[in-house]
DNA sequence: GACGGTCAAATTGTATACGATTAATTGCAC
DNA sequence: GTGCAATTAATCGTATACAATTTGACCGTC
């Protein structure tokens, strides 16, 4: 749908930096890169055959989207979420998602449903599939099924806002998940299209709060400071 | 307060670039720029006595920010907000702002309501003056009730999202407000911030739906489609 | 005189170059 | 051998330079 979304505006293809920004967002989001990964505007710039110049303009694009964290003079990192900012991430996720819920629900219609179905069939598929290459594409397909809603809305602004949150959502799992299965309960997300479908706007509303609940309940947010030497050794 | 974030972040001074988008920003917020005006590379840069390179970043950073937007080998401009997007901008507040000010709600302190009240006062004050000056800062303290709530409800990111909205609302209210009074119904501001006191929450949201409401229901948002040549001359 | 095409000016897209800041390594003194 | 200082290497911040694209003008032709 992203593809569809750029089509249409044609000439939105931009330039080459924004390529390499969605590649960058992609290895993030699928957890290719890992939170702190130091990411040098040279070494990304060699790997993309482009100057520093794009690479710098990727690299500051993603910081925007709190992906990335450019410290000055010191470089640029695949960000490294705090136990705040992953609440926060969270706390404003229950803050918005049922209102997309809401708006979803009033212009949903039967293709779109469809689609989601399509969506949780894979989703499902996927989850019973072995190897990396299948967890990542889980990982994605997990949170397309938030972002689908979020485009259902009709509202481009949120969904923006949204596909920033889940973005920052799988960087806060790779760092705080303990459960090695899925990032979302995958059935939850039936029950919501259910919920949905039979119109019962403030049951779905519910299931998506306790289905955000349930993420953040599978995190361990203890603050573990990112170099606590002392405990580390004096144990 | 902003400059307040910054000095405790202390090196977030980060680059030239940040002081350059920040000026433009505030120029737009207060509508010293007009939406459709075209803001080229260079002049920027001469402006501000910097590089292409920097005032290109800035540029890319309000489009980010949807305040200017970039159009491939043609140029930024000042973003001239579609009668869609100003809906779209005000769904997204209708859907925001009942959740911050909840949020907001249950960490205010007495420190916080003092200073809003402030700040109210002298948005009464402004509103009262005559000049350019004066109407320029009331757009902004108008604003700022908003943000300020936001700052309150202790979530940097939903904070962020907010400021992207207001300075949008801006933009939007430059382009299609029809009253030449002031942007927000002031005594709204206040009624909410007693609704708050006084512990009456469902209250408040409703009193900041209707108030978001108003400022819409001020708008003129017919479809004059930016070139509508048939209909401008075949009627 | 109107239409079409070619050319020139201006502006953006990208790359490279240079100065500044930070981090690391080496060397020296203790 | 340890700790500090100065130097070196690497990386970022910014400016400049060149290539590509667009826009408007000029000119010839119909």
């Amino acid at each position: 749908m992203k593809s569809a979304a750029r089509a249409l505006s044609e000439d939105t293809a931009e330039t080459g930096a924004q390529q390499i920004r969605d590649a960058i967002r992609d290895a993030i989001v699928e957890r290719r890169l890992s939170p702190g990964t130091k990411l040098s505007e040279s070494d990304v710039g060699n790997l993309f055959s482009v100057s520093r110049t794009l690479a710098r303009a990727a690299l500051q694009a993603l910081s925007y989207e709190g992906l990335v964290s450019v410290e000055k003079n010191r470089g640029a990192f695949v960000a490294y979420p705090s136990p705040d900012e992953a609440r926060q991430i969270f706390s404003a996720r229950r803050l918005v998602e049922p209102g997309i819920l809401r708006e979803a629900a009033a212009r949903i219609t039967p293709a779109d449903i469809k689609r989601m179905r399509e969506l949780l069939l894979e989703e499902g598929r996927l989850m019973s599939e072995r190897g990396q290459t299948a967890r990542r594409a889980e990982i994605k397909a997990s949170g397309d099924f938030h972002l689908m809603l979020a485009a259902i809305s009709g509202n481009a602004i949120v969904q923006r806002f949204m596909e920033e949150l889940v973005a920052r959502s799988s960087l806060v799992i790779a760092l705080y998940g303990q459960s090695t299965v899925s990032s979302c309960g995958h059935s939850e997300h039936g029950d919501i299209i259910s919920a949905i479908e039979s119109n019962e706007l403030d049951r779905a509303c519910q299931l998506m709060l306790h289905h955000i609940a349930h993420i953040e309940a599978d995190l361990d947010l203890r603050e573990r400071k990112s170099l606590g030497l002392r405990e580390a050794f004096e144990l």
